[in-house]
DNA sequence: CCGTTGTTGGCAATGGTTTCCATGATGGCG
DNA sequence: CGCCATCATGGAAACCATTGCCAACAACGG
């Protein structure tokens, strides 16, 4: 450990790299690489979409993002407080999520897998829903 | 319930619906829209690729068959043996998938989501793995 | 200051999916 | 049977997120 966790050989920390870690720690949800290009313009710090897309997926490879699809296909990611395995509770309507886990989630999907015998298992695991807010706001604007 | 649930108004059953319905029935595993096109064209039952869009669309919209995507956001479906809900085991190799259910998980994402106040809850839950007959040809490749 | 090496970003290409629209089949009705 | 209204079909074009390409750029070491 001489040297910090993040600095990998041959990359260097430039002002568009720094610029997508930073949108993606001062968000609460997750974003599509388009909102966070959009975002990043608007605060004036503008970086090419393509170098967003690249460093979006750089940062998922590194482990320090999550990517998850949403029903209509798009990549949508999240810096998430911690490095540990977890799943999200994500708002459909406004992206807004929180961290959950579930250790009985986890043993089961191991044991179902290999009772049927698959290996390399990996799995999903999202819950959707409304959040307390949406769900307001969503109540004022029928009345 | 004077008529049958499937004859939905303004419904016909003509040979492209019956041929793309068919062939869900036929395949074991998720498949993409192009891959049953081609296999309907590969048995002379060709039916236009925007057709088994627009069914598989249908079908899905009816619940009688399941939608998932691939890491590369591709839409995969299946029919499944039940109407139930229920979860999947995939292939990543080859797509065949086995219905898996677990009452564990569906209490422990409606607990978790009504404990942050999240309402009108979904989830998506998949395992994704290599199948016993997947792994043994992998293995006999690498040889 | 120069050359090497990694970075950037506009633009073109990709590829799955949807939209359009002209054509075709169906079925009721006179 | 002939005609019309109503879907259904499918090829082509549009869409749109994502990726590939490549020339211009910055950084770093010497
Ligand atoms: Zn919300
Ligand atoms: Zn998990
Ligand atoms: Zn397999
Ligand atoms: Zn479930």
């Amino acid at each position: 450990m001489s040297e910090p966790a993040q600095a990998l050989p041959g990359v260097r920390s430039t002002r568009q790299r720094t610029a997508v870690a930073d949108v993606l720690g001062r968000v609460d949800g997750f974003r599509s690489a388009q909102e966070l290009h959009d975002l990043l313009r608007h605060e004036g710090a503008s970086v090419g979409l393509t170098t967003v897309y690249r460093h979006l997926q750089a940062l998922s490879d590194a482990g320090q993002v999550d990517v998850l699809r949403t029903d209509d296909g798009e990549a949508v990611y999240r810096r998430c407080p911690t490095d540990a395995h977890h799943h999200h509770l994500v708002c459909r309507a406004c992206g807004r999520s929180v961290e959950i886990e579930g250790p009985e989630v986890e043993v089961w999907a191991t044991e179902v897998a290999a009772e049927h015998g698959f290996s390399d298992v990996s799995h999903t695991v999202e819950v959707f829903g409304t959040c307390a807010a949406c769900a307001r706001k969503a109540r004022r604007a029928r009345s």
